[in-house]
RNA sequence: GCGCCCGUAGCUCAGCUGGAUAGAGCACCGGCCUUCUAAGCCGGGGGUCGCAGGUUCGAGUCCUGCCGGGCGCGCCA
């Protein structure tokens, strides 16, 4: 259990079990909690008496209300408990839990939501993981954004998390890029050549070709031969391609702690030793001519090749292989993001892992496709990559915060519409502005107060004096990022901080234009509640900022009133 | 044919381990600017949660079967 630990919610827990006992619950019973979709049902509520009603045989009415008589309210820290609906228990915190709880978050600061369930336990997070064959597109971007909330997250809940990312530079489709390069290596100077059937078409090829040409010098290039010209060519390409890669990730904000080339597998003999092992724990054999691995022993639709009829390896032993690195690097967990087409291969991974001994070393997300819509209709902008739209396109049209924050508002289950002209609006539509609006109007408050942010005091002092609806329900939103983020990084659902964020921000917004129609009401009005006011809006500033961050998104102070 | 995912308001989508009257944004309608930034705020209309069964005190949520859509089913990577 990493459950995010909430001081108030522990002592009306145990308040509460006692009370259970006293009205008749069982030793073994244990009451559950949960937060009521309606705020009007009050902070927690529990169902107990519904669940006890079976077991005791009397109505749920008698029992709740023989709870709630029962419940020691001082020492559950609860102003009023009520019996509602069938016979649900509602539970409205006394106010002072919720001021101290304001006044350990100003104090908590930047660590604000961070939390240890994650015990330290050490997690790969491997993502994006393209071949290095051209640009990235979209869907890598969504998997580049959602890799990296989740490491981000998860970090947040205390892992020792390793951002990686899988460099596929062997097998068939670099054979085919280096063939491409040369084709257009030699259109250029005039001379009779194709780009191979399934080879590279985009203009990047071309461009890429004649960079090398310049570099490595045309003479030279000529004087070798075929093969040893395409070797020249695919080293080259592929470490061009991987760099051009890397700096659209960059530009993105997403930075990988390792690179790991697939090739070095090959080179360190880790594939030999993978053969061996599976040899020896005899799960496989061969079979017209080719070498097969018996995962449908563990759950495999069918048993794979691992060694082609040829003799050259297919993609999933080497894969293998680098699954088994990283346990051998020591990782408890390794949570791999791919896209929609390679669904086919958990199972065989999983069962793959399973006859090693690993069942738990794996675990993937599947990331549905994106469609970039622009006026209702599918965008294909790229003039590089011709089928696709670029990542690197979508930064420079939206910039990097939209894009990743469009990325990951979305379940990675469902199809994603990316929406251009909302990414485009800069006006509050966009969710993404509407959370960074209501943390720079904080940062404005404080401008404008000429009031340090850093130097809100983290004391009750005023706090009490907080007394509008909209201030109460500020003042509980904020209170709920630890348990945002813990379920977020919980559920590998970045989405689910998303949703949060857009609420608080959207009662932040009220809270903040109540002093449109009420000068009093203002952050900064001279009165009695002045002091809550700024304390409340320090509260606001470092939940949102905090959030954002943990999506990887920026949290600026003002919002410039240029767009972008 | 088999497998994975999806089907909730006109549109895009939330809905945590089953809970109370199913929510948000956009769009639509009606109010509100000598502002701590109206890039906004307040209020309103709008639903057979794809269909049919089942499980139970209770199902948008779990199970089964259909219907519809996306993707995948190589000795490609």
């Amino acid at each position: 259990m990493s459950r995010v630990t909430d001081p108030a919610l522990e002592r009306l827990s145990r308040a509460l079990r006692a009370a259970v006992r006293s009205a008749g619950g069982d030793e073994s019973f244990e009451p559950e909690l949960s937060r009521p979709r309606d705020r009007g049902h009050g902070d927690w509520a529990t169902n107990a008496a519904l669940v006890l009603a079976g077991p005791l045989g009397q109505p749920p009415h008698d029992i709740a209300r023989r709870i709630a008589g029962e419940l020691d309210l001082e020492a559950a820290g609860v102003a009023g408990v009520e019996v509602a609906g069938p016979g649900f228990l509602n539970f409205r915190l006394a106010d002072e839990g919720m001021w101290e709880r304001l006044v350990e978050l100003i104090q908590a600061g930047e660590a604000w939501g961070r939390s240890e369930g994650g015990s330290g336990r050490r997690v790969n997070v491997e993502f994006v993981s393209a071949n290095p064959t051209g640009p990235l597109h979209v869907a890598h971007g969504r998997g580049a954004a959602l890799g990296d909330a989740v490491a981000s997250l998860l970090d947040w809940t205390g892992h020792d998390v390793t951002r990686e990312f899988y460099i596929n530079d062997a097998g068939n489709q670099i054979r085919l890029l280096a063939e491409s390069v040369e084709a257009r290596y030699q259109q250029a100077r005039g001379r009779e050549a194709e780009v191979p059937e399934g080879g590279y078409q985009g203009d990047y090829i071309a461009t890429l070709a004649e960079q090398l040409a310049a570099r490595l010098g045309v003479e030279g290039l000529d004087a070798l031969s075929v093969d040893d010209r395409l070797a020249r060519f695919e080293a080259a390409a592929v470490e061009s391609m991987r760099r051009g890669q890397a700096d659209d990730l960059e530009r993105f904000g997403v930075h990988m702690d390792v690179w790991f080339s697939e090739t070095s597998l090959y080179e360190s003999g880790a594939i030999e030793r993978l053969l061996t092992r599976l040899d020896d724990a005899d799960l496989t054999y061969r079979s017209e001519g080719a070498l097969w691995l018996n995962t449908s022993a563990f759950g495999d639709e069918k048993d794979r090749v691992l060694i082609k009829g040829d003799g050259s390896y297919t993609y999933f032993l080497p894969d293998l292989a680098y699954h088994l690195d990283k346990a051998d690097r020591g990782f408890d967990l390794t949570i791999d993001v791919w896209g929609a087409d390679h669904q086919g291969h958990e199972k065989r991974m999983l069962a793959a892992l399973a006859g090693l001994g690993l069942p738990d070393l794996l675990e993937v997300l599947i990331l549905q496709l994106v469609t970039v819509m622009r006026g209702g209709e599918e965008a294909r902008m790229s003039k590089r990559a011709g089928r696709f739209v670029t990542l690197g396109d979508l930064v420079d049209e939206t910039g990097p915060d939209v894009t990743r924050y469009f990325f990951l508002m979305r379940r990675a289950e469902v199809h994603l519409n990316f929406d251009l002209d909302l990414a485009l609006d800069t006006s509050e539509a966009n969710p993404v502005y509407k959370i960074q609006y209501a943390h720079a109007r904080m940062c404005s408050v404080f401008e404008k107060g000429g009031i340090e942010p850093e130097a809100v005091e983290a004391s009750l002092d005023g706090l009490d004096e907080l007394e509008t609806e909209a201030e109460r329900a500020v003042a509980a939103a904020v209170l709920r990022l630890p348990e945002a983020i813990g379920a977020a990084a919980r559920a590998r659902a970045p989405h689910i901080l998303c949703t949060y964020l857009e609420e608080v921000s959207g009662l932040v917004n009220s809270w903040y234009h109540q002093g449109n129609l009420d000068p009093a009401l203002r952050m900064l009005a001279d009165g009695p509640a002045r002091e809550g006011r700024i304390k409340l809006a320090r509260a606001v500033q470092v939940t949102l900022r905090n959030g954002l961050i943990a999506l990887g998104v920026s949290a600026p102070r003002s919002m410039s009133r240029e767009t972008t």
